[in-house]
This record gives C-alpha cells, structure tokens and sequence, in this order.
DNA sequence: CCACAATATTTCCAGTGTAAATATTGTACA
DNA sequence: TGTACAATATTTACACTGGAAATATTGTGG
C-alpha cells in the first residue's frame, strides 16, 4: 500500500488534512446527503481525531461553507464552457447557459442544494464569496451579451437578467425537490432532459 | 389565568397537545429557523415531556411534514384568493398568481423554505400529501385558465406550466436565500417588491 | 366499575458540535 | 546544529439532540 501524497508516516500530522477532509466531505455529502456530512464523519473518513478539522475550518459551517466554494468553482466553470463553443447568437448562448445551469444542478444535486442553502453557509467567508462571484461573472456574460439592441433602463435590464436566473434555478430547485415526478409521469415516453430542454425553449425570457 | 380551551388541569394528558405543539413549532420556525425547531424545544415551549410529541408526530420528520401539511393548506388559499377577485384575462390571472405565490414566500419565508425541503419531509405521509395536491389544484386552475386559443400537445402545455411555475419558484428561492441583495444593491431608490413585480411583468412566460 | 387503548413521563443510549487543555511536529532563527 | 515558537493533532469534557423502552396516568367503551 503506497503512502498518501505527501511524506505521512508518523500518524500524527495528516500533513494534508484541508483537501482530504474536504474531498473526503464532498463524497459524503453526494452519497449520503448534506445531513450525513458530519465534522466527526468527516474526521473519520480521515482517519483523524474528530476535532482536528477544527483547525482548518473552524465548525461545521465552516467546512460546509468550503465545500460549496468549491462547488462553485466548478459551476463557474461549467457554465462559462457551455457559452464559449456557442459562437451563435446572443440568444443561443444564453440558452446554452440554461442548460448548463440546470444539467449542473442535476450531476451534482446534494452540492448543488448545499450551495443554494444560506442557512448553512457563512456568506461572510472570504473563499466562499469570491467562489460566488465567479459563478456570477459567468452567469453575467450571458445575459449581457443577450441584451437587445434597443435601450433599456437599468431596472429592466435587471429584471431581464433575474428572470432568466429565477426561471433556469426554479427549475432546477422543482426537479432536484422532486417535485416535477408527477409531470413526468403525466407525459409517458418523454425523457426527462427532453421535457427540460422543452420547459427551456417555451420560456424564452423577455420578448 | 384563564384555562386553555379544553379542560386541561391535572398536567398529565395535556388534552390539545397536537395541535398546540403545531402552532408553538410553526412559531419557533418562523422565529428562530428550521435548526431550531426540535423535538424538544417544541415539548419545552408546550410544557411537556420531550418524548410526549411522538406519540402524535412519530418523529422529528414527522412534525417537519405536519408543519409543512400546514403551510401548504394556507400556500392553496393564499394562491386561489389571488386568482379570485381578478375577472380579468386569463394572463392576468396568471400573473396575479405569480404575485401571490412570491407574496407568500416573503411572508413566511422559513415556512416556505421547508415546504421545498424535501429532505427533512415524509413526502409519504397522506395529510402533507393531500396539502400539496391542494396547492396544486390551485396552481393548475390558473395556469390551464390561461391556456392559448390554438391547440398545443400535451408536452408543450406541461412545460409551458413548467416554466411558469419554475419562474416564481426560482423568483422566491433566490430572494429567500439572499441572492438578489447585490442586485437590489445595484439599483438604489427601486424598492423590493417593486423590483419583483418588475420581473413578473418582463417574463411573460410563452408569447 | 373495569379492562384497555391512548397519552404522557422517566430513564437510558448513541451521536453530534464545540470548548479547553494537552501533546506532537515543522520551521524559522540563533 | 539546536531551540523557541507556531501550526497541527489529540484527549477529555460537556451540553445538546433524536429516539427506544419501560412505566405511569387518564379517558372511554363494555
């Protein structure tokens, strides 16, 4: 059995803790759901006192708020691949973005719940914060370059730009809470990424 | 110090303990949010053993789903009194109801959040059952009243009604979550609910 | 009036977050 | 090289939680 990464021989000093702990917590959190995902799990899964996490995340909101920077790393990164191939028009890829949001949302349903769950998280956390913010570049991208030609204040550009967030989120948040099952299964033969892409196609936002 | 409403004076069998323990739980929701609502905090402020609400819940998750059973029953009135007094065009009840679903949320916004968080519900249990399907009925008058003249196919009525629905959905969970702050933050002298009625009227969900 | 079901309490256990004191280790600096 | 110090980890302790099990009380139908 090969060591760890690092020289970890002595069993005291993981020497690596912060990204194992946090690998080893989205794993958890995945299989098991947020609930599951425990200081004391994941100083187990570890194999580490169950109070040395503290020194790298503090308490549990600590370390949840850290794994959903991460997640949102990788969401920013999804969403800003979906737009670049796209070399469409404007609309596409604001569509193209859509899609990307909400097949994100599907790949990593637990991640994406816990990143969408405040009371969770410290929204004061630097990491956190700016990992948010990326994902908003990205978001932004897409919906300015959506923009119409013709003038719009900035209250309407900013209902625009909300009511494509809320539509393509609501969305997600109604199939991850199951709660489009009995839709589903009112429409026999219809695949749920087709019936996805339909709801994105219908509701072509402002206009 | 008045008796509470039925006979209640040897302090064993509370005698309305179910429904008591319901409104001191939907109080402390509200209050102190979902992490504070216990099986024991509701048992202290209803004055009684900490095990004595199982007998009528089973479980914390059973007093999550009675609670949402609630919420849920008031979320079908609220929604059908919105559709009602408005004699208008179908789209305008449609919109009245996207207003009032939103409306809702603001209002009980930790009772709304728990409505949506399957995780911690019995989506089994009969009484939470039939409140959603009450919530739904309201929903659907309003969606399948606002139906096109031409004829559509099964698919896109659903994802039409789909996208409505995702729309204040999505609407109410970034606001509850605090994701439209930066937003808000960026428009100064625009009110919230202003700004919300400003999203509702610019998606104009399908045509 | 009494057996029985419903309701409530008491007692107990395992699991959790977190604080405090302690122990080990890496490292900068002499 | 060696040693003080900061970083990191462990041990111990406590208050809270959900829940199971045994027991006690009360309402009610026979």
């Amino acid at each position: 059995m090969v060591k760890r990464t690092a020289r970890a021989v002595s069993r005291y000093h993981h020497g690596d803790l912060k990204s194992a702990a946090l690998s080893a917590a989205e794993k958890i959190l995945e299989r098991d759901g947020l609930q599951a995902v425990t200081l004391r799990a994941v100083a187990r899964a570890v194999g580490v006192s169950h109070t040395a996490p503290k020194n790298h995340f503090g308490d549990l909101m600590g370390l949840l708020s850290e794994i959903a920077a991460v997640g949102y790393l990788r969401f920013a990164a999804a969403l800003a691949e979906a737009v670049n191939p796209t070399s469409g028009h404007a609309r596409d890829r604001l569509r193209a973005m859509g899609s990307a949001y909400v097949t994100f949302a599907r790949a990593h349903p637990n991640l994406f719940l816990l990143m969408f769950h405040s009371e969770r998280l410290d929204m004061k956390r630097p990491s956190l914060l700016a990992a948010i913010d990326e994902s908003r570049q990205s978001l932004r991208t897409a919906v300015i370059s959506s923009a119409d030609a013709r003038p719009m204040n900035p209250v309407e550009v900013a209902a625009r730009a909300t009511a494509s967030w809320s539509l393509v989120h609501g969305l997600a948040m109604l199939l991850l809470d199951g709660r489009l099952k009995n839709t589903m299964a009112s429409l026999p033969g219809v695949d749920v990424e087709t019936f996805l892409e339909t709801v994105l196609d219908v509701a072509r936002v402002g206009d």
